[in-house]
DNA sequence: TCGCCGAGTGTTACAGTGTATCACCCGCGA
DNA sequence: TCGCGGGTGATACACTGTAACACTCGGCGA
């Protein structure tokens, strides 16, 4: 797991990687699929973080003197945990963050992107999937996949320019 | 401007380019901008199309014989008039189309991609807008600016899946 | 008129992102 | 034991985007 497993083993100080471990344990478990080392330890680099990493990023991190990973792995591996709800990609960063909410599919997520410090929030938001659900209607367009993106400041970002 | 320009100044065939262009002049004339012959035919190949363009497909129509334009070029041209309203960018497919409605900023503005024929279609929903302000502020956020980006079938594909 | 300046463009080089392809390993069932 | 399929390693390559510098051209003040 990581360095300092022993000091906690809830949420809180990096983003919940044992927790996101543990939901990805039982939902392979769930769908006979592998959680093999290198899937395992994509979603620990990335969970670890509150910031999206690149491939390439996770690939380095992962890289040690005695192993290279490759990016063509990562992609791969990477891959595997969006396509199961374990990551998401951020498309206008090109980059990967692990999946807070334990989610069902359509709950209306939100990605908040801060300029300022790069931090990724989700949120959710029932009404915006429900009048997104109108649009498409009237629109006739039938959905498979959606993006909601907002890039601003975060909270504590603007206290912190507030305060100063 | 195209070909067969008499044949038709109103909306329709192609995307509207002759609207795009003149819509461009008038902004370019109000704000003091520019509107050099290389933002003129960036702009008049990307609206040329329903589909989005990558900056390389640009830069390889914009060349002939006579002259090469580079992805740079576009690039720059294409920052412009992503500026100014006049194309957006497609996150989710690193590609760009020209921006069908004269559009407000605010208005909720939705992007629908086909998965089948490629296309992009735009709509705007005020209310999810509003809603997406009310999620935001309850998160403490404040946006710059905001991608939505459905993928999906289009109601022209489904229409033709169901006559077959 | 001369020279400066700034915006736009051309050009090269390069960094970052993503995919195709083939080889290899390894567990598993026939 | 053999073959098979999923996962991984490795190389190569295509696509996307940016940095840096040179050049042109029009405007403007000395």
């Amino acid at each position: 797991m990581h360095d300092h497993a022993e000091t906690h083993d809830a949420a809180g100080c990096c983003g919940d990687a044992d927790g996101a471990i543990s939901r990805a344990e039982r939902i392979c478990r769930e769908r006979d699929l592998q959680f093999t080392r290198l899937r395992r330890d994509v979603l620990v680099a990335v969970a670890g973080q509150t910031k999206p990493l690149g491939a390439y990023d996770i690939a380095e991190r992962l890289s040690a003197p005695g192993r290279r990973v490759a990016a063509v792995s990562v992609y791969r591996a990477l891959d595997f945990l969006t396509e199961n709800g374990l990551v998401h990609r951020i498309a206008s960063r090109n980059a990967f963050v692990s999946c807070g909410h334990s989610h069902t599919d359509g709950a209306g997520l939100v990605f908040l992107i801060c300029r300022n410090c790069g931090t990724i929030d989700e949120t959710t938001s029932p009404e915006i999937e429900h009048q997104l659900g109108r649009t498409l209607a009237k629109a006739g367009f039938k959905p498979t996949s959606r993006i909601l993106e907002v890039e601003g400041e975060c909270g504590a970002c603007l206290g912190r320019s507030a305060e100063a």
